[in-house]
DNA sequence: TGTACATCAGTGAACGCGCGTTCACTGATGTAC
DNA sequence: TGTACATCAGTGAACGCGCGTTCACTGATGTAC
């Protein structure tokens, strides 16, 4: 590592993007460790990366853009993680999708403030005001979306789903584990029985019983 | 009212609690226009209620204790208006139900910021730094959680709903609704097809077909 | 009925603080000649 | 090979601002006698 001491050491030359990594991995730190995104400053996060505040800017414009780039992050993480879930979980596509849906809850639940974060509409108030533009936002969470209506299609090929509307259906899979890790990542002490995650997924998705 | 137009005249002798009354209008006029409850902060509030802001303090301890006002309200709110659906949707236990998840979808659609603010749990990171206790938040949505379940058991009753858990199912429900709900009051771009309330509603509570 | 006084609702000035942002700078490292 | 110079990564001091909170206060109104 390039840490001292007394502070860090200087990037070599063509190598000043790794301090953008690092401001990142500051935000996220204090945003897992705090809960609260407007613990996120940009002096706050400056002073976790053991950097100048004034620093900051030469890689990124303003506080909203630090924010950006963590929402950015978590969402290719989320992606790689559920992709890493249908990968891993053989050919049956009953299956596949459970992992799916599995995944994404456990993201949620493992990361429960930056899930809040990505989800939570409040870092970007209004875009126009700040670097964000409208553009940045409205991608991001597709990719994922798209694994889960090819895993639902899946289903449906086989007929262990019995959706007439696959790519409807997955948006409702979709809201219904957004409603459900949320809410567990809200409150951490959720009612409801223990199946209750298990049991959404299989209705929205429409599946067979086993 | 009692507003002049240099200023606001003194509310009578025992009737100081009106204030109290206007501080969470103000809260909650800022919180809808704004979108973003980083805005409401102590100075801003007593602003828009016309008000010196040390007065602020006559009626709440701190900030996060008009928070809790302003979510309490809104969690009142919320269950009047699914008491009143309910209520004027007569006998039918399936159309008492729908009525039901339709007045929750409509409040949250029609005050987007507030619902974010009630379920985003980002205005109280840490009960303890604040006035604010545990006990504060635990019970906030109970009432209306009832109501759904009462809602569902009367569906069960009459063959309208295959459930063989309503109370549990009830929450499943509910945390369809709240995804569907959230998600619409941050994105207001949701993908899916326009039936998609519907299709969760009728799939989450087993509901058959009609 | 008059008057002194207590209570109540709300104010104005001031405090110290952390914030975002700017500016001119430092000093190491690579490059041209 | 040596040296002047450009580039690059990051700094320190300073700015003006809005914040939460405190303090002693003002002045209207009800109450006791």
């Amino acid at each position: 590592m390039n840490l001292t001491e007394t502070g860090r050491a200087r990037n070599p030359r063509g190598e000043g993007a790794r301090l953008r990594d690092e401001i990142v991995g500051a935000a996220v730190d204090l945003l897992d460790e705090t809960g609260d995104e407007r613990a996120l400053t940009l002096r706050s996060i400056a002073r976790r990366a053991g950097i100048a505040a004034p620093s900051i800017y030469r890689h990124f414009p303003d506080q909203p853009a630090i924010m950006l780039a963590v929402v950015r992050d978590a969402f290719a993480e989320l992606h790689l993680a559920l992709r890493a879930a249908v990968t891993g979980a053989g050919d049956d596509p009953r299956e596949r999708l459970l992992a799916l849906c599995h995944a994404y809850l456990h993201f949620a639940q493992s990361r429960p403030q930056r899930y809040r974060t990505m989800f939570g509409g409040l870092w970007t108030p209004t875009p126009g005001e700040s670097s964000i533009v409208a553009e940045d936002l409205t991608s991001l969470g597709n990719e994922s979306l798209a694994l889960l209506a090819e895993a639902l299609d899946a289903c449906v090929a086989t007929g262990t789903s019995l959706s007439t509307d696959p790519a409807g259906d997955a948006v409702a899979v979709w809201l219904g584990l957004h409603g459900f890790a949320h809410q567990r990542a809200v409150s951490h002490r959720l009612p409801g029985p223990a199946d209750l995650g298990e049991r959404m997924i299989t209705a929205l998705a429409r599946l067979t019983q086993r």
